[in-house]
DNA sequence: GATTTTTTGATTTACGTACATCAAAATTGG
DNA sequence: CCAATTTTGATGTACGTAAATCAAAAAATC
């Protein structure tokens, strides 16, 4: 059996209301008598229990996801897993409260994050933008010992505790390799569809993929970047719009949201040309394109994971323990017609 | 605040008592008592705190692990993750033993199974060996109330609750499906290198493979089917072997363990010609053939995913509840030199 | 050494559930 | 209707921890 606060007084000497007052770091314990207990603690390698102790304190964790007002399918889905989350709620004994700003608003978010410290949740999980303003906004929580995590979108160089996402420059590599293997030996132009250039996110996945597609595909060029802003009409016009201008483009990298209309425009415009096309996110949409050869892989993050992740990561940094980082590792998904889930 | 036993008790207007015999299911309460805490359950929405039982109960999850004596890096990492799992033992309340059995010897596995339900472990994970015994043997523990998870390897047709492994058809598929894309218009013949046909997940991967290569694929030969037997010896030796013989061969597949060997004989043997290999299982050895273009690309399934989520679906099972299933599936990871972790 | 202050001990209640015991009430059978 | 039986209630203890109270002991101060 696992020691209990019984066993760690009756090693060290002492009451249990002492152990306590170590435990939960509770003043009027002389120096001594404080060293006493806690090398009892661990020589018998006690650890708290958990439950035990969230039973008595009858412990909830109240948790914020702040995240941006966004209307596309990848956005959606994150939302429909919080809500999932939060339906598991009491068996988890969380409280989730969900704030929207709006995209791409540095100013907004920060404003957020000001007022945050005031109702004090024991976690927070947010997807940030990249921005200095923000930066600072989650360094001073954190400073406050607010857990915190950045979701999908990471902030680079801020002190948060953990990031829920994946690495878009891997995945912006990992693009560029599927598309230049596929493409073998033929020669030509490649168009990338992205949605906004001031997303951290799409600036990585471009960065990755430019890298390399100029060290190890030369034969194939990247043209300039077609900005979507994640909707699918937009999307649509300038895709149909290239492929018509340009006959030498043989492969597509779609690496925002907005692929509806990036499909719409394919169906219509290469019905004659073989075209390679890798795209990002894994919808209705995207899984039926892939099905019908429109698309030839799928990068893909699991919102589900994401969420469970952050979750599972604040609470445990709430309570000073350690996660189990393989697990907490968002994977990037590779998914061929023949791997759908 | 969630309802507790005391709340359906006032609301039932029967008894505490009352309420946790009908609760634990104990005898003595007449049917139509019996409905009314019921329905008192079900109208407020009560669900048992199950950390709160756990503790009252003092509760542990004896879990069994049966696990074949395989001298493969696979195995070796999953009987890591599982001692992984051991050390988080105190604080998940598992008490997690693993039996050895040989490998490939459904009457050793069979024998094994019939012992169990002897010491009522609470749970069973098993790596399955694909034979008629074996599945009525789990069929009966199935029955006996015990719940099952296959582990890595199913067993398809059986009652087990839940499969923690791959889909190898699928992989199989994957792997025909990035071997003919990167090879793009040549031809040539492809060698496979199994461990040995009697294993079902080889079988299930060639099977996979074979078909996708069938139909979409034509200018590509498979070979016949090299045995290993996960041993990187015998791997060496015949896919050495096969490369000097057959000058045709421009692609590799190697679909079970023993892949130092396959990368020994192909630096030997493939240093003047082009070869597009893909390989499952990632280790230090196919992680660095990756990286120095050696190999393609690297099917992987996690052994700690695999091992994790057996736990969480056996002490599910084991309590009634529900798991989330779209956690609980097990992804085959498609790593290429950019996405590595 | 007396006084104040700090430290420690002893004890109690609580969290939500499990489980046991004994008495009281209700139901059933004859 | 009485006895036997079944069903229900009341109550207490336990699990491991948190948190509070009050008294007692020890240390520090003058």
């Amino acid at each position: 059996m696992r020691p209990t606060v019984h066993d760690i007084a009756a090693a060290a000497g002492v009451s249990l209301a002492t152990v306590d007052r170590v435990l939960n770091q509770r003043p009027g314990v002389r120096h001594v008598t404080r060293e006493k207990v806690e090398t009892a603690i661990r020589e018998l390698g006690y650890v708290r229990d958990v439950a035990a102790a969230n039973l008595a304190k009858g412990r909830t964790y109240p948790l914020v996801f702040i995240l941006p007002a966004s209307d596309n399918s990848f956005m959606h889905g994150l939302n429909a897993e919080i809500r999932q989350a939060v339906l598991r709620s009491s068996a988890e004994r969380t409280d989730i409260r969900t704030i929207e700003v709006p995209a791409f608003d540095p100013a907004a978010l920060v404003s957020v994050l000001e007022e945050l410290s005031r109702d004090k949740p024991c976690g927070i999980a947010l997807v940030a933008t990249d921005a200095p303003d923000v930066r600072a906004a989650v360094d001073r929580l954190v400073r406050e010992r607010f857990p915190i995590v950045t979701l999908v979108s990471d902030l680079t160089g801020s002190l948060r505790h953990h990031y829920a996402g994946v690495d878009n420059i891997a995945a912006g590599r990992t693009a560029a390799r599927l598309l230049g293997r596929f493409l073998g030996p033929r020669k030509g132009e490649i168009a990338v569809l992205a949605g906004s250039m001031l997303v951290r996110d799409h600036r990585e996945r471009l960065e990755g993929f430019t890298a390399v597609m100029a060290d190890e595909f030369p034969d194939l060029a990247i043209l300039p970047v077609l900005e979507g802003r994640d909707d699918p009409e937009v999307a649509h016009m300038l895709v149909a719009d290239a492929l018509s201008r340009n006959a030498g483009i043989i492969g597509v990298y779609s690496l925002g949201a907005g692929n509806r209309g990036l499909i719409r425009a394919l169906k219509e415009k290469a019905v004659d040309r073989v075209l390679t096309v890798v795209a990002h996110e894994l919808t209705a949409h995207t899984r039926a394109a892939l099905i019908d050869n429109t698309i030839d892989a799928i990068l893909n993050q699991d919102a589900g994971h994401e969420v469970r992740s952050a979750i599972r990561v604040l609470k445990a940094k709430a309570d000073g323990l350690a996660v189990i980082e393989a697990q907490e590792r968002i994977r990037l998904d590779i998914f061929l017609k023949d791997n759908l889930p």
